[in-house]
Formats: structure tokens, sequence, C-alpha cells
DNA sequence: AGTCGCATTGTAAAGCTTTACATTCATGAT
DNA sequence: ATCATGAATGTAAAGCTTTACAATGCGACT
């Protein structure tokens, strides 16, 4: 390899490249190379900023691996999510990032299960019926904390407004709501769980469930940040101001969260930390290896939606 | 094409297909089809929820004509836009739909520009110095009906928070500010204009420039919803609040506009029919025409953030 | 009945790069 | 001086699909 090449032929070839407007042509090169160099990241809903500085993780790392990352919407529709399942199987990518829960379609395809290791990776969202590795964060855990937090600044009544019923994340969230009122000793009712799909809308007819409630709660933990928000601007519409009236905590830390009037308290997710780290398990999977899921730590972040209940109410 | 093939054959065809678990190779297919269904779309910054919409337009359309999206984020930054270019160069994408206004190395190529026309479209942003078929509002106008309903609403002393200095749209708004001013026969005050980014962050800055100033505007229009919020947060915090003592106008009507508190008011940009449209254009050009470019129509949207001006303060 | 034309089927090449292999050359060692 | 080893260069094939063209066959028309 020393002398590569001669200096002068090197100068003709370089010439002769410019003068033609050579490049390279990816699509033979991935034949030949039998690998696209692409990673497929589906998205259940693009316009969800949630997902946004995911991707941004995911793409710091992408570049720097040299692959092009291809970003799919799903759309949560069953037939798109399928559509894309094809990527991977006509070698249009690697691998497959899903930032929800994985639907059947991804390991219905023989070409898919012979290879031992699957290369996708699930990041936010793990499946119980098809687990992949996997980025997640202890969503109960995280909804716990939150939950004790009221409790800590003396709530009794405290209400949960859930995700999508079909969401795994939905079903962990609630699980912690339901252990911190039991840890402390608080009755869990059925009717303060208000039903949510993670959407604004939700949030402002959840509110309207609420204002039909006879005994009022005192606080509310939301499944996320986009409902919280919807809430509690219905609330405003409605003279009901937070945190005087209620306390309301979200959950994901959305870019708006704390520019929102009140700032939301929250649970952080290191979200691009997630993106991340969920390119580096996919690019090991890619590799041939078989690398364990990540459980990333997740923040409670207090701002101005919660306050202390005054003594009066309790 | 009759019989095309008897039925038995196909059977067995199709049985085989199904055994062997065979599928179309996209890389193949591109290479002899010397084109790749793809096309690429730059967005300047995908964690900014302004583009998600477009996205979804565009994505809509793409998938009705059986394409595929390439989502690239340049991030603002040369050196990764420049890596895009050459994605259209190696045949990885047929066209390219830019979100933002294209950097001169887009036309760099002779590749490029051997072509008559060229398979870029620009959504939203159209760069003066290499004009490209495109799809816009009128900013101008747009910014014009927004300042023009504050002075209807019998504000005198009116504020700018501009986007970034060297952006096309920034431009444009000031231009259509400074129109509605001189239109209604009130003085253009440098010091009203403060300088903003399009960010959240600049938003909060221009507070701190409004709180310095010794004749207080009554009311400001903001390059875009973002800094609205920034400047109603920092407001907030402040003990001035929106649309009491000041009234603000966004511009965009991003999702969250509506569920600010207080309601934005704000110039709505047909995004998802931009994307759509855009895309529509870029299919066109591929197909060797030479559309004429797109101008759609903008809506004020009348929220909570803006009020009259009460006759004691004028 | 022969020829022409249409339709269908089959075969081969093109599309561009990469990889594997063979060949050539040079250098160092025996 | 010859052989062996290594490097460097050149050649050919592989990778999978599509397109173009040739060939085959059948029916119809003259």
């Amino acid at each position: 390899m020393p002398g590569l090449v001669a200096a002068k032929t090197r100068e003709r070839v370089l010439a002769a490249v410019l003068q033609t407007n050579y490049t390279l042509n990816s699509a033979a090169q991935s034949l030949r190379q039998r690998r696209s160099n692409t990673v497929l990241v589906v998205v259940p809903d693009i316009g969800n900023t949630f997902f946004s500085e995911i991707l941004g993780g995911i793409e710091r790392e992408a570049s720097a691996a040299g692959l092009t990352i291809l970003i799919g919407d799903s759309g949560r529709d069953k037939v798109r999510e399928e559509a894309y399942v094809r990527y991977l199987l006509n070698g249009r990518a690697d691998g497959a990032l899903l930032l929800a829960e994985p639907l059947a379609a991804w390991f219905g395809f023989p070409a898919m299960n012979d290879l031992g290791i699957k290369p996708i990776v699930t990041i936010s969202e793990v499946g119980p019926h098809h687990p992949t590795t996997a980025v997640t964060i202890d969503n109960e855990a995280a909804a716990c904390a939150a939950v004790s937090h009221l409790i800590g600044q003396g709530h009794r009544l405290i209400a949960h407004l859930t995700g999508p019923v079909t969401n795994i994340l939905t079903r962990e969230r609630l699980n912690g709501y339901r252990r911190a009122l039991r840890d402390a000793g608080l009755e869990c009712r059925a009717d303060y769980q208000l039903p949510g799909d993670f959407g604004v809308a939700s949030g402002r007819a959840a509110f309207d469930l609420y204002s039909a409630l006879t005994l009022k709660p005192t606080a509310i933990f939301c499944a996320n940040d986009e409902t919280a928000m919807g809430f509690i601007s219905s609330a405003h519409h409605a003279g009901i101001e937070v945190p005087r009236d209620i306390s309301v905590v979200g959950f994901d830390d959305i870019h708006f969260a704390q520019s929102y009037i009140p700032a939301l308290t929250t649970v952080r997710q290191p979200r691009a930390e997630m993106g991340a780290a969920g390119m580096r398990l996919l690019l090991s999977i890619i590799a041939n290896e078989a690398p364990p899921s990540i459980r990333l730590p997740f923040e409670l972040i207090l701002r101005d939606s919660t306050a202390v209940l005054p003594p009066a109410r309790l």
C-alpha cells in the first residue's frame, strides 16, 4: 500500500473526475455491498414535538457513523407501518429504529426471524408481545415520583389524565400513579382516571370530565405535556387557574413546557440521549452483536404549575 | 396482454415467491431504472414544529405517488446541507424539497444546471439569489394585515420582534410591518424593532429590551409564534399581562398557538397544503415540466393575545 | 395455402460499483 | 542467481432488476 498511486496518476484521475462530474452511484453501491448504509426511523406522528428531539439524537449519532436516516411517519396506521417493514426486506434500510410499540408486522417475516438478532431497536415504548432491544425510562417510577411530589405538597385528591388505553406507556404511568397513591394510603378512585390520548384536544375534553366531578381533585397528573396544556387551557377559559385552583403535572418536558403559562412541572425524559443510545444499540446489532437494552434516568422538573395545597383546602 | 399468464402458472410463481421469501431489491431497481423513487426533504431544524405539518402534507402527497421521502435535517449548517446536495448527485434522490432558503451549494454543480429544469422546489422561503420553483405565502401582505389589525384596535405604538437578519422571511415581514405603519401615518421607530431569531429564547431576550424602552409599545408583532411565546412567558414572570398590558401577534399558527395562555392571535400559513403543493410541483418538474411557482393564501387568526386599546391609554 | 402481423415468451445486455482473483513486478532471502 | 513472498495492478464476475430485442407461435387476411 505504500505508494498507493503515483502523485501524477492521482492528479490525472482527479482531473478526470472533475471534468466528467463523476460521482459514486449509491444504488450500485448498495447493490454490490448488500447493505444500504441507511437506517429507518419510524415515528408514529412526526408532528408531535416529543419525537423531534429524539430524532435529533438519532441524527447526530447516525451521521457520525456515516449513515443516512430515513424517517417514516406511520401515523399510527397499521398499513403504513407495514409498508415500512418492506423497507428492511427490500434492503432499502439495514435496520429500524421504532419510536413506538412495534406492530406484529415487524416479526411476521421469516427473513426477519431467521437472523437470530433482529436489526430493530425500540425507543421509549417497549412492546410486551414482541420484545426487542430497547431504550426506555422507568415510566412507572417516574409517574410514581410525579404523584408523590403532589402528595408531598399536601394533595390528597389527585386525578390522572391517562394516555390511549392501548399504549404500554399509559399502563406503566397508570401503575405508577396507583402505586404512589397506595404507598401514601390514599384512595384510588376510578372516576379520577380521566381518559386521554396524548393529544391537546383530549386534554380539553378531560377538563369537562373534571368539571363534572362532585368532589374536585386538587391536583392532576397528566400522561404527557400536550394533554396537560389542553387541560390547563380549557381550565383557564373556565376561570379555573393553575396552580391556584388545581396543580398540574405533565410528562415529557417538551420544548414548550417551560414557556407555557404557567411553566409546566413535568417529568423530563433525556430524549436526545435516548435517540443517540438507540442508534448506538442498532449499530451494535447490525454489527452482529447482541447488546442489552438500556434504561435511562428521568428527572422531575419542578416549575409553576404545581403548588403546595393551602391548609384551608385540606 | 389478454391472458397475460395462465392461472396455474401464476399460482406456481406466487407459491415460489412465498417459499423463497422473494422481495424486490430496491437497490437493483434504482440502478436499472436510473431513479430512486425517493425525494429528499431538507429541513433546517426538525425540532421546530413549524415544519412538522409541512412534512405531513409532503408525506401524504408522496405516498400517494408511490414515492419515499428522505428527511434530512440540515441544522442550518452549511456543511450538512452540502452533504445533502450529494444525495441528488448520487442518485439517492430524484429531487429535493427545501424548507429553507437554498444555499448556493444546490447550484454549484454543472450536473444540476445542465438540466434546464432543476428538480428543486423551495417551500416557504424563496431565495432571491438562486430562484427556484417555490411555494410561498405573501409574507409582506400577511405582516401588513397583522399590524393593520393592531392599528385597527387603536394601537399606535407597535413594536416588531424580528427574525434572524439573514433570513428572507425576516425582511419580508419587516417590510410588511413598516408598510402598515406608513399607510396609517404612524412613525416607524428604530428602537421598536427588537432583534430575534425565531427561537423561544430570543423572545425572552426581547422582553428585556422592551422593558428598557422608555416609551412602551402597547402592542408587538412577532415574526413567529415561538418568539411570541417566549416574550409573553417572560412578560408574565415580570407581572406584565397579555393582552391587558400589551397585545401580541404571532406568525405561523403552530400547533400550540391555540392552547397557549392567552391563545395566540397569529397569521396562519396553510402548512399542510404548502407541503402538498410543493411535492406536486416537484413531481411535475421531475416529469420534465416547468410549472410556475405557487403563492397560497394566509389567514389572520384572531384569538386572545390581542385586545382593543383602552381609550385611557391612547 | 402462404404471408403478414400481432401477441407472447424468452434471452441477453445494461446499469455501476465492489470484491475476489489472477497476474505482474519487485524485493529480500537462501 | 533463483526462488519465494509480498505488494500492486489489472481483470472479471457478482449483485438484482429492468429494458430492449429476438424468436416463437398463432390467427387472420389475401
